[in-house]
RNA sequence: CGCGGAGUAGAGCAGUUGGUAGCUCGUCGGGCUCAUAACCCGGAGGCCGCAGGUUCAAGUCCUGUCUCCGCAACCA
C-alpha cells in the first residue's frame, strides 16, 4: 500500500425528522477532519448516513398516512439535503433500508445464532416507544420511561438474546491496552466504571412487536433490534460480505478496515464502546482504533427541544450567515471537551469578528492595495527586510499549530492558531504602511515585497482554511490567481514563496458582508418568539387531546378488589440523598407502621407530607429503591405535575379505601 | 461515602513538568486612513469557589469543605 488510508464516519441520523444545529454539527466536524486528512495525504473515505428504521418511525408513518418506506425517503432526502447543503464531502451515503445492507444484517444475524452467540429466550419487560427501548421492572415499573419520562408498555415477547458476557473480558482487555479508544478519556471512565465493571447484561437483538425493521430470515416473526441493523452499516457501507472471513473480504473493504473513528455524540458512547466491539469480536473483525464522542451543541444554557420552541437548523442558519459562516461557527464554537453554547448574538459576534473583521477585511484591503498600487501585477519580493521575517514565522507557527490541534480533533484550537495569523497580518500592515510607501516613488521596491508577503500569508491562510470552509478558502485562491492550493506548498519558511510574480491578481470581492447585530438581533428574537408561541400552542392542543386519555381494558370488580388501599399517616420523612426524586417516608396505619419510597421528591418536601393522611396501597409487592426497602405506594396525580390525594384528617387510620 | 469532570477579570475560556495570572468578546482612551465605522497600540477590571497544609515559592501539589455538571441508579 503505498497510500495512508483512513475511514471516518458519523453516526447514520434517526430518519424521524430534519436534524436540528447540534445534529448537524456532527456531519460538519466529521467532514472539517475528513477534509483535513485529504489535504495531509490519505486516501480518505468518509461515510454518513440514515438509520431508518424502528417502532417509532413505524408509528409516524401511519400518523401521516404513508408507508414507512415512503416516510424515511422524505425525511432521508431531507436530511441529505442538509448534509450537502453544509457542504459536506461524504463518499458514501448509506440507509439502513438499502437492499445490500438489509440481506447482510440478516446475514450477520444468522452467523450469531449459528455460532452459539445468539440464543433465544423469553423477555418480559417494559417497552418505550419513542426510545426503542426496553426495560425492567425495576427501571419503568409505573409505567414510564426512565428515559424520557413518557408511558411505557407491557411487553413480553420471544425474542434473541445476545452473549455479551462472552466477550466482555476481551473487550475490557482491548481498551485497556488501546489508549485513546475512547475519546475524551473521562468518556472511557464513565463507560468502564458504569458497564464493564458492573457486569454486562445479554442484549435484546430482535423485536416482535412491531415490524418495520429488517426481518429475520430464519424466524419471520422476529425484525432485528435498530441498533444492531444501525451498527451494521459501518460494515455493509463498506461492502461486508458475512459469508467470507477478513481475509476473504473484498479490497475495498480491506482498505478501510478497521476504521480509524466513529465520530458520534456523547450521548451513544455506550452503544460504540461496548456493544459494537461486540459485535466485531463475535464477526472476528479487527476493532475500530477510535470512537470520539463530541460534546453537544446547547441553546444558550438549554437542551435544544422541539417543545421548547428553540430548535435552530443548520440550513435556516445558512440563510443568514452563509453555509461557511454556519460551519465556521460550529466548529470554532464548540470546545473539545464541554458542550457548546449557541446564541444568535454570539453566531453574529463571531461572524463579525472573525470572518468579516478580520479575514475578509485582510484580503480586501490587500487585493485592493495590490490593485491601487501595481494595476494587480505581483511583483518579486526584491526589498526584505527584519519585519517581514516575523510574519513569515507567524504563517510556520500557525501551520504546526493547526496540524497539531487537528490530529488531535481540538477544532477550535486548530482555527484559532490560523486566526491568529491573519491577525499577525492585519498588524504587519499598520507597521509597514504601505500607503506611506506609496507616496515614495524610491520606496517601490519595498511596497512590492510588503503586498507580496501579505498575498502570501493569505495564501497561506486560505489553504489551511480548506477543510473548515473550503468554498471561501477556493475564492480566495482564484482571487489570488494561485494554482498553489495543496497542504504540500506551505507549511516551511522555504515555502513562503508561492505566489508568483509577473502574474496578476483578480478583482477583489466582499468575502462577508458586515452584519448589522442590532437589527439582526431584533429579527431572530421575533422569529424565535414566534417559534416559542407555536411550540407552546402546540402544546396546549397536545393537553387538549389528554382529555380523552386512552382506555384501559375492562377489569371486572374482584380484580379491582384485589388491590387494597387504606388510610396512613405520615409520621416521618426525608429526602433519600443521592436521589432527585426519591422521598423515604414512614406510614402509619394504625395496625402497623410501614416504610415507603416515593418518587415526590421534586413536588413535595418533607415538611409539606408530615402528619398529613394518605391513601396508600398496601399489598403492594414490596421492592428496592435505590437501596432503601419500600412496602407500599402513596396515591397520585398526574406525571408532570404529580400531585398527592391527601385523605380528609376525619379518615380512620387503616380504614379500606374502595 | 456509586464513578467521573468543573469552579480563574462583566461574559466565554487558556493556563503544560509549582517561579512575575493570560486569550477572545465587551468597556475606556489613543493611533492610522489601504480597507466592510474595518485595522493597530494602550488602560481599567481577578485575594484563580472556600478553609487549612507542604514549600524559599501554589491557580498549579496534599487534606478537608461548598456549589455546578456528566454517567449510573431512581417516580412501588
Amino acid at each position: 500500500m503505498d497510500k495512508k488510508n483512513y475511514y471516518i464516519t458519523t453516526a447514520i441520523a434517526y430518519a424521524s425528522r430534519k436534524p436540528h444545529f447540534g445534529n448537524t454539527y456532527e456531519v460538519i466536524a466529521t467532514d472539517a477532519i475528513a477534509r483535513y486528512k485529504r489535504e495531509m495525504g490519505y486516501d480518505v473515505f468518509f461515510c454518513t448516513g440514515t438509520d431508518e428504521h424502528g417502532q417509532k418511525i413505524e408509528n409516524l408513518a401511519k400518523e401521516a398516512g404513508i408507508t414507512p418506506k415512503q416516510y424515511v425517503d422524505g425525511v432521508a432526502g431531507e436530511i441529505k439535503q442538509v448534509w450537502d447543503g453544509m457542504n459536506t464531502s461524504y463518499d458514501y451515503f448509506i440507509r439502513t433500508t438499502d437492499e445490500g445492507h438489509e440481506k447482510a444484517v440478516q446475514k450477520i444475524f444468522a452467523k450469531f445464532f449459528r455460532n452459539g452467540d445468539i440464543y433465544k429466550s423469553k423477555y418480559e419487560g417494559w417497552y418505550c416507544t419513542p426510545c426503542e427501548s426496553f426495560f425492567t421492572d425495576t427501571q419503568a415499573v409505573d409505567g414510564k420511561c426512565p428515559d424520557c419520562g413518557r408511558p411505557v408498555q407491557k411487553a413480553s415477547e420471544e425474542a434473541y438474546f445476545f452473549n455479551m458476557n462472552k466477550y466482555a473480558d476481551r473487550l475490557m482487555a482491548y481498551i485497556e491496552a488501546t489508549p485513546g479508544f475512547i475519546a475524551p478519556e473521562s468518556r472511557k471512565k464513565e463507560m468502564v466504571n458504569n458497564f464493564l465493571k458492573a457486569g454486562l447484561q445479554d442484549l435484546c437483538l430482535s423485536r416482535t412487536s412491531f415490524k418495520w425493521g429488517v426481518p429475520v430470515d430464519f424466524d419471520d416473526k422476529h425484525v432485528v433490534y435498530v441498533w444492531f441493523d444501525a451498527l451494521c452499516n459501518y460494515i455493509t457501507a463498506l461492502g461486508y460480505d458475512p459469508d467470507k472471513s477478513y481475509e476473504e473480504q473484498s479490497e475495498h473493504f480491506k482498505k478501510y478496515w478497521p476504521c480509524d473513528v466513529h465520530v458520534i455524540g456523547k450521548d451513544i458512547l455506550r452503544f460504540h464502546t461496548i456493544y459494537w466491539p461486540i459485535f466485531l469480536m463475535a464477526l472476528d473483525l479487527p476493532l475500530p482504533k477510535q470512537i470520539f464522542g463530541h460534546p453537544w451543541f446547547n441553546f444558550g444554557t438549554d437542551k435544544m427541544s422541539k417543545s421548547r420552541g428553540n430548535v435552530i437548523y443548520a440550513d435556516e442558519l445558512a440563510e443568514r450567515f452563509g453555509v461557511d459562516g454556519v460551519r465556521h461557527y460550529a466548529l470554532a464554537e464548540m470546545p473539545f471537551n464541554a458542550d457548546g453554547s449557541i446564541t444568535y448574538e454570539t453566531v453574529i459576534k463571531r461572524f463579525n469578528t472573525d470572518l468579516v473583521n478580520n479575514l475578509g477585511n485582510l484580503v480586501k484591503r490587500t487585493l485592493d492595495m495590490q490593485k491601487k498600487y501595481f494595476d494587480k501585477e505581483i511583483q518579486a519580493p526584491a526589498a526584505p527586510e527584519a519585519l517581514d521575517a516575523e510574519l513569515k514565522d507567524a504563517c510556520v507557527k500557525a501551520y504546526a499549530g493547526m496540524v497539531e490541534n487537528m490530529d488531535a480533533f481540538h477544532i477550535a484550537d486548530a482555527i484559532d492558531c490560523i486566526f491568529e495569523m491573519f491577525n499577525r497580518a492585519n498588524k504587519y500592515i499598520d507597521e509597514t504602511t504601505p500607503w506611506t510607501l506609496a507616496k515614495d516613488e524610491s520606496m517601490k521596491a519595498r511596497l512590492g515585497t510588503v503586498l507580496y508577503n501579505l498575498l502570501e500569508a493569505i495564501r497561506w491562510g486560505a489553504v489551511m482554511l480548506k477543510p473548515i470552509i473550503p468554498a471561501t478558502s477556493e475564492e480566495i485562491l482564484s482571487m489570488l490567481g494561485t494554482d498553489k492550493c495543496g497542504f504540500d506548498t506551505i507549511g516551511t519558511a522555504d515555502k513562503f514563496c508561492g505566489m508568483e510574480s509577473g502574474k496578476s491578481v483578480c478583482d477583489s470581492k466582499v468575502l462577508f458582508a458586515r452584519i448589522d447585530e442590532a437589527k439582526m438581533l431584533a429579527e431572530l428574537q421575533a422569529e424565535l418568539d414566534a417559534k416559542r408561541k407555536a411550540a407552546e400552542e402546540a402544546a396546549a392542543k397536545e393537553q387538549a387531546k389528554l382529555e380523552a386519555p386512552e382506555k384501559m381494558p375492562e377489569i371486572n370488580f374482584d380484580a379491582f378488589m384485589a388491590v387494597e388501599m387504606r388510610c396512613a399517616k405520615i409520621i416521618a420523612c426525608e429526602k433519600v440523598e443521592k436521589s432527585k426524586k426519591l422521598l423515604k417516608i414512614q406510614a402509619d396505619l394504625g395496625y402497623e407502621q410501614r416504610q415507603v419510597v416515593s418518587g415526590i421528591a421534586k413536588y413535595y418536601t418533607p415538611e409539606q407530607l408530615i402528619g398529613k393522611k394518605v391513601a396508600m396501597v398496601t399489598n403492594l409487592a414490596h421492592a428496592k429503591l435505590c437501596g432503601i426497602e419500600s412496602n407500599g405506594m402513596i396515591l397520585a396525580s398526574g406525571e408532570e405535575d404529580v400531585r398527592v390525594l391527601f385523605l380528609d384528617d376525619a379518615v380512620e387510620l387503616g380504614a379500606r379505601i374502595r
